[in-house]
DNA sequence: CTGAAAGCGCTAACAT
DNA sequence: ATGTTAGCGCTTTCAG
C-alpha cells in the first residue's frame, strides 16, 4: 500500500538514459532520435509513467488550476455556475479547485489564502452574504493573481466582473404579473443591503410605476427565505385579505413555492384567485403545484462568462485595464402559477 | 500585475540570514535565537510570507489534499456528502480537490487521473452511473492511494466504504405501501448493475415476499430520471391500468415526484388512488404536491464517515487489512403521499 | 543526438 | 545558533 508513482528518473534509470533525454522524447521533442522516442513512450506507457503534477507546476510557475470561491454549492445557481466554469476550464486544459464558503466570512478568508497558497492561475469568485471586508480578496488581487467576479460582486475591487440584471428581471417578472391582470402585488424581498434585494425590489417599484400603479410600503415585506415565510403565515394572511391581493412576486423560487404552499393551506387557488412568481428557475420550479413562473437567471451562462473573461486575462496577462462587466438578462419562464 | 510571491529565499537574502534558518524560525524551531525567530517572524508577516504549498508538498511527499470524484453536484444527497467531508477534512487540515464526473465515465476517468497527476492523498469516490470499468479506480488503487468508497460502491475492489442499507430502506418504503393497504406496487428501479439499482429492487421484493405478495417481474420498471419517467408516460400509464397498481416505488424522489405529476395530468388522485413514495428526501420532497413521503438517505454523515475511514488509513499508513464497511440505515419520512 | 547541471521553493540531515 | 548541501520531480539551457 506504499506510494510508488514513477518518476522521469526512474524510467532514465532503468533505459540507461538521462532524464532530460527522457524528458524530451516523451514530448516530441525534435532532436531526440525516432527510435529512443518509440522506446521511451512505449515504456513509460507501459509502467503506466504520469507527471507529478507538482513538480510541473512548481518548474513551470504556472499551475494550470483555477480557484472558484462559491457561497453555496447546494443552491441550484450555483452548481449550474461550477458546470460551465468546469466545461470551459477542461476544455482548455485548467483544472478547477472549488471552495465553499457556506456563506460565512471567516471560511472565505482562509479559502482565499488557500488559493494563494497553491499558487493559482486565477480566482472566480462570488462572496459570501457575511462578507463586508475584502483584504483577503484585495491580497490575491495584489499578489498578482487575476480574479473575476460574479454574481455577488464586490464594488470596491476593480476586476472583470459577471451579473445578472436583477432590475431588469424583477421588472420583468412584476410586468407579467400586472399583463396578466393583477393589480396589487405583493412583493417578498430579501434585505436591502444585498444588491440583489434592492435592485429586485427597485425593478418591482419601476413595473408599477411604468403602469400607473401606485406604490405601497405595506405591499412590500421583508421575507426571503422558505421558513420565513411560514413563520410569518399570520401576518402574510391578513395582510392578503386586506389589501386584496391578487399577485405575488418573490425575490426567489424557494420563497414563492412557499408562499403557494401557505396560501393552499388557507384554500386559495393558484392562479385563479393569486398569481405568484418568483426569481431563479431552479429545478424546483417544475415540481412545484402548480409548476412556478419565474425568471431563469442563468447559472451555466454566469460561469462560462466569467471563466471566459479569466482566460483572456490568464492569455494577456500584464494588461491590466479595461476591465469589463458582463450583464446578462433574465428571461421569463412562464409556468402554471401565473 | 505580474506575479510577485515572497519565498524563503527573498526573506534570507533581505534579513541576510540563511534559507534554512528562515525556515526553522518559522516553524519555532527550538536551536533558533529567539531575537532572530522575532525578526523573521514579524518580517515575513509584513511581507505577507504564505509558503509555497506546491514545494511543500513535492518536498514532503505529502499534499495534504484528499480528492473527491462525484456524479453530480446538483444532488442534494452529494452536496451534502460535500459539507460532510469538508467539515472534517478542514479540521484536519487538508483541502479537498472536488471533481465532478457527470455520470460520464470518461470524465470519471479523467478525473481520477488528474487526482493521481496531483498525488492527492486519498481518495473518496461514488462512482457514475455509466462505468461499467474499473481499471482507473485500481490504478489509483494500485498507486497505493487509499480510497474510500460511498454510496456507489465498487464491489470488487476492497476498500474501506459507506453505503446506505439499501436494501433496508427499499423494505421499509415497500412494507410501508403495503401497511398503508397498497396490494400492486409498481417499482421504478435504477440500473441493475448500479449496488443500490438491484439492492433497492430486492429490499422491495423481499417487503413483498414477507407479505406474501407474489412478485410480477412486469412491475419493475428501469426508471431513474425525471425525464425517463416522461418518456415512459404511455408505457406506463398502461401498465397502470392493466395491472391495478395502487402503490408506486421509486428509486429516489425526483422520479417519484415526476411520477405523481405524469398521474396527476391523467386525473389520478395521490395518495387516494395510488400511492407514492421515494428515496432519498432531498428538500423537493417537502415542495412536491402532495410533499413526498420517502426513506431519508443521510448525506451528511455519509461524507463525515467517509472521510473519518480514509484519515484513519492516512494516519496508519502501511495498514491495508481490516477494510470496514459502515452502513447507514434510512429512516421512513412520511408525508402526504402515502 | 544526448547528457550534465542548475533551479523552481522548500526542508532536514549534516556540518560548523 | 546558524549555514551548507542535497534532493523532492521536472525542464531547459548549455556543452559536448
Amino acid at each position: 500500500m506504499k506510494s510508488n508513482h514513477v518518476t522521469l528518473k526512474d524510467i532514465a534509470r532503468i533505459l540507461e538514459l538521462s532524464p532530460s533525454t527522457v524528458s524530451r522524447a516523451l514530448k516530441d521533442h525534435p532532436d531526440i532520435n525516432e527510435e529512443t522516442k518509440k522506446l521511451v513512450k512505449t515504456f513509460a506507457e507501459k509502467v503506466n509513467y504520469r507527471p507529478n503534477a507538482l513538480a510541473l507546476s512548481l518548474r513551470k510557475q504556472k499551475t494550470n488550476t483555477i480557484g472558484l470561491i462559491i457561497p453555496e454549492i447546494v443552491h441550484h445557481f450555483f452548481s449550474s455556475v461550477i458546470s460551465g466554469i468546469e466545461d470551459l476550464a477542461y476544455g482548455e486544459g485548467y483544472n478547477v479547485m472549488i471552495c465553499q464558503s457556506n456563506e460565512n466570512y471567516q471560511r472565505e478568508v482562509i479559502d482565499t489564502q488557500a488559493l494563494i497558497d497553491h499558487r493559482v492561475d486565477g480566482i472566480l469568485v462570488s462572496v459570501s452574504k457575511t462578507t463586508r471586508d475584502y483584504n483577503h480578496l484585495r491580497s490575491a488581487y495584489d499578489n498578482g493573481i487575476p480574479m473575476v467576479f460574479f454574481d455577488r460582486i464586490v464594488e470596491e475591487i476593480k476586476t472583470d466582473r459577471v451579473i445578472t440584471d436583477d432590475f431588469q428581471g424583477a421588472q420583468i417578472a412584476t410586468n407579467h404579473l400586472i399583463e396578466r391582470g393583477c393589480k396589487n402585488i405583493l412583493h417578498l424581498a430579501a434585505p436591502q443591503h444585498l444588491v440583489i434585494g434592492s435592485r429586485r425590489k427597485e425593478g418591482y417599484l419601476k413595473a408599477l410605476a411604468d403602469h400607473g400603479i401606485k406604490a405601497d410600503e405595506d405591499l412590500i415585506v421583508k421575507c426571503d427565505t422558505r421558513e420565513y415565510v411560514f413563520s410569518l403565515q399570520q401576518h402574510l394572511m391578513k395582510l392578503i385579505e386586506q389589501k386584496h391581493i391578487d399577485g405575488i412576486f418573490a425575490v426567489n423560487d424557494s420563497t414563492a413555492i412557499a408562499a403557494m404552499q401557505a396560501l393552499q393551506t388557507k384554500g386559495i387557488k393558484i392562479p385563479d384567485q393569486i398569481k405568484v412568481i418568483g426569481f431563479g428557475d431552479g429545478p424546483n420550479a417544475d415540481i412545484a403545484y402548480p409548476p412556478l413562473s419565474t425568471v431563469e437567471q442563468k447559472g451555466y451562462e454566469t460561469g462560462r462568462e466569467a471563466m471566459r473573461l479569466l482566460l483572456q486575462r490568464l492569455e494577456n496577462p500584464g494588461i491590466e485595464i479595461n476591465f469589463s462587466t458582463k450583464v446578462l438578462t433574465p428571461t421569463l419562464k412562464q409556468r402554471q402559477s401565473t
